[in-house]
DNA sequence: ATAGGGTTAG
C-alpha cells in the first residue's frame, strides 16, 4: 500500500470534483476510508474549501462517517465559515458541541471567522465565553481572531477589552485593532494605535498590513499630512515595494485631495494591478478628470501583453468619471461594452449620468426596463435630476414612487419641495414642509470641517461656537464686499423655504462651508492652500463663492464633498461647474 | 498522534 502523505498528495492535486471521486472510489476500495482518520479528514478539508467547494458532498462524506473526531467537524466549519454563506458554519458548530468531541482552538477559530463575516454579535459574545470556559485565553491567535470578530460586528469596545488585556500582541493583533478602529469609523483613534506601534519601545513591528491600515485611516480622516508620514515611514522600512501598500498610497492621495501625488504613485507601480488601475481610475473620477479616467480605462482593457479584466467596481470607477465629467456617450459606451453582470450601482451610473444630461425620460425608462428590481437610491437620483432640471411633472412622479416605496429620507423632501420653490409654487412647498413636520422627517444638518495642525475645527450652519467666531464672521463679510466687485449675485434658488429673498440671502450666507473658508483665509497663511471637507454636496451658491474667494483671495482651495472633490483656483473648479 | 487558525488596498 503506498504512503498515507501520497494520498494527501494527490488529494491537494485535485482540481474538480470529478477527480476527488475518482480518488475517493480508490481509497475505499483500497480499505483506507473512510478508516483511516487523517485521509478521511484531509479528503473533507480539500472538498469543503476553494477551488473545489463541494460543500454538499463534504456533508454527505461527513454523514457517512461514523466515529468523528474534532477535526472532521473543524474541516467543515472551516469550509462553511470561508464559504459565501458563512451562518452555516454557526448552525452546525452546535452539533460539535452536542457530539463526544469537544471543540479544539481551530473549531473556535473558525466560528469566529463566520461570526466576523456576518457580523453577528451575539454570537461572538457567546463563542467568547465558550473560549473562557475551555481555557484558550494563552492562544493569541485565537484572541487576534476574536478581536476581529468583535471588531466586524461594531463591537469596538469589546474588542478594544481584548486587546488591551492580552499579555502578549503581536503584528497581526495589532493590525486587526487597528483596521477594526478603521472599518468602525474611528481613524484618529486607528491613527494613534499606529504612532504607538511605530514607537521605538513597542514590542510589534508595523509590517505592509499595518501601513495599508494607517493609510485608509489617513483617507478616512482627509488628512494628507499623517498620510505624508505614514508614506516616509513606508519608505524608510521598505514596505513600499508592496503593490498592495502603493494601492494604498493612491487611494490615501485622492482621498486627501492630492491626485497629483496619487498619480505621481501610480506612475511609480512596475506591473499595476487591477486594485492599482481602479484606485487611480476612481481617483481622476473623484477629482472630476472624468477624460483622464476614461483613457486610462481604455489603456488598462487595451489587448496587449498588459490587458486588465475589469471588475464590477472599475466599471463603477469610471462610470462615476463620466458622469462627473459630462462624458455621457463615453459613459454609455462603457456601459454598453459591459460584458460582466450589471449590479444596481452600475445603473444608477447610467441614471445620474442620464439625469445630469437633462435626458431625465431616458433615465427614467432605464430605471423602469432594467433586469433588477430598482431601490430608493436609484429613484432619489432621478428626482436630484428633476430638481436639476425643474421637471415638476418628473419630480412629483418620482416623488409618488419613493413615497410608496417607504423611503423618508430627508433629501426626498427637500428635493420636491426645491423643484415647487424653483417655479415659486409656495402652496405645495408648504404641502411638503407640512408632510415633513407629521413624518417627523428633519433635514440632515450640514457640516464642514477644516484640519489645522492636526485640530480639527467644525463649522455647522450659522455656527457662533467657534472660538474666533467674531473674526470668522468679520471675515465674511469682507468677503461679500469683495466678491461682489467680482460681479456675485446669491443662488437663492436652492434655499428650502418661502421666505423674502434677503432672508434667504442669509440663511445662505451662514452655510457651513463659508464659516469653514472664512476660518481658512483667517487662520493660514497667504499662499496656503485652504482644504474643506463637508459631510453633504456643496451647493450652488457655496460653489460660486468658494470660486469668487479663489480669485479674490488668489488662494487654493479644495473643497471634498460627500461625493467628490472641488478644487478652486483663480475663479475657476476643477469641476468646470459641472457635478 | 501532529498541525492547522488571525490582519491586507480599489
Amino acid at each position: 500500500m503506498a504512503q498515507l502523505h501520497v494520498y494527501e498528495t494527490l488529494l491537494q492535486k485535485c482540481k474538480a470534483l470529478s477527480q476527488i471521486k475518482q480518488l475517493q472510489a480508490y481509497l475505499t476500495v483500497a480499505g483506507v476510508l473512510p478508516a483511516v482518520a487523517g485521509i478521511r479528514v484531509k479528503l473533507l478539508e480539500v472538498c469543503s474549501l476553494a477551488p473545489i467547494s463541494a460543500l454538499d458532498h463534504s456533508q454527505l462524506l461527513f454523514a457517512h462517517t461514523s466515529s468523528r473526531t474534532t477535526n472532521d467537524y473543524n474541516a467543515l466549519l472551516r469550509g462553511f465559515a470561508a464559504s459565501d454563506e458563512p451562518l452555516q458554519a454557526l448552525t452546525f458548530y452546535p452539533l460539535l458541541l452536542r457530539s463526544p468531541s469537544r471543540p479544539d482552538a481551530l473549531s473556535l477559530s473558525f466560528a469566529l471567522k463566520a461570526s466576523a463575516r456576518l457580523s453577528d454579535l451575539p454570537s461572538s459574545f457567546q463563542l467568547h465565553s465558550q473560549l473562557l470556559r475551555l481555557g484558550f485565553t494563552p492562544d493569541s491567535i485565537l484572541l487576534t481572531t476574536l478581536i476581529d470578530s468583535y471588531a466586524k460586528s461594531g463591537e469596538l469596545q469589546d474588542a478594544e477589552k481584548v486587546f488591551d488585556e492580552m499579555p502578549k500582541r503581536d503584528a497581526a493583533t495589532w493590525n486587526v485593532m487597528i483596521s477594526g478602529l478603521v472599518q468602525g469609523g474611528r481613524p484618529n483613534d486607528a491613527f494613534k494605535l499606529f504612532e504607538q506601534m511605530c514607537d521605538p519601545g513597542s514590542p510589534a513591528r508595523p509590517n505592509e498590513v499595518t501601513v495599508i491600515a494607517a493609510l485608509s485611516a489617513c483617507a478616512q480622516l482627509g488628512a494628507p499630512r499623517e498620510g505624508a508620514v505614514v508614506h516616509s515611514y513606508a519608505r524608510a522600512q521598505h514596505l513600499d515595494v508592496d503593490v498592495r501598500v502603493l494601492n494604498a498610497l493612491i487611494d490615501m492621495y485622492s482621498k486627501c485631495g492630492c491626485v497629483d501625488q496619487a498619480v505621481e504613485v501610480f506612475r511609480s507601480i512596475e506591473r499595476p494591478t487591477l486594485v492599482s488601475y481602479n484606485a487611480m481610475i476612481m481617483a481622476l473620477a473623484l477629482h472630476g478628470h472624468g477624460t483622464e479616467a476614461f483613457y486610462l480605462f481604455k489603456e488598462m482593457v487595451k489587448p496587449g501583453a498588459n490587458e486588465i479584466e475589469p471588475d464590477a467596481v472599475t466599471f463603477l470607477a469610471v462610470l462615476s468619471g463620466c458622469n462627473h465629467a459630462g462624458l455621457v456617450n463615453e459613459g454609455l459606451e462603457i456601459f454598453m461594452s459591459m460584458k460582466i453582470s450589471r449590479t444596481i450601482k452600475h445603473y444608477g451610473c447610467i441614471v445620474d449620468l442620464l439625469g445630469r444630461a437633462g435626458r431625465l425620460s431616458e433615465a427614467y425608462n432605464v430605471i423602469t426596463s432594467m433586469p433588477l428590481e430598482p431601490d430608493i437610491v436609484l429613484w432619489q437620483t432621478l428626482l436630484g435630476a428633476s430638481k436639476t432640471f425643474g421637471d415638476v411633472n418628473m419630480a412629483e412622479l418620482v416623488s409618488k414612487k419613493l413615497a410608496e416605496m417607504g423611503s423618508n429620507g430627508d433629501g426626498d423632501y427637500v428635493l420636491l419641495s426645491n423643484v415647487y420653490a424653483a417655479k415659486e409654487r409656495w402652496a405645495e412647498v408648504g404641502r411638503v414642509r407640512e408632510e415633513m413636520r407629521s413624518k417627523d422627517v428633519r433635514k440632515v444638518p450640514g457640516f464642514s470641517f477644516v484640519e489645522l495642525d492636526g485640530v480639527v475645527h467644525k463649522f455647522l450652519n450659522g455656527d457662533k461656537g467657534h472660538e474666533r467666531w467674531r473674526e470668522i464672521y468679520r471675515m465674511l463679510d469682507e468677503i461679500s464686499v469683495k466678491i461682489k466687485v467680482f460681479g456675485y449675485v446669491p443662488e437663492t434658488s436652492n434655499v428650502l423655504h418661502d421666505i423674502g429673498e434677503e432672508d434667504k440671502e442669509n440663511a445662505l450666507y451662514y452655510h457651513s462651508e463659508k464659516l469653514a473658508m472664512a476660518f481658512g483665509l483667517i487662520s493660514t497663511q497667504d499662499c496656503e492652500t485652504i482644504q474643506v471637507i463637508k459631510n453633504l454636496r456643496i451647493c450652488g451658491d457655496c460653489h460660486l463663492v468658494a470660486k469668487l474667494i479663489s480669485k479674490a483671495y488668489d488662494r487654493v482651495i479644495i473643497v471634498r464633498d460627500r461625493a467628490r472633490f472641488h478644487r478652486f483656483e483663480g475663479g475657476a473648479c476643477s469641476c468646470n461647474d459641472y457635478w
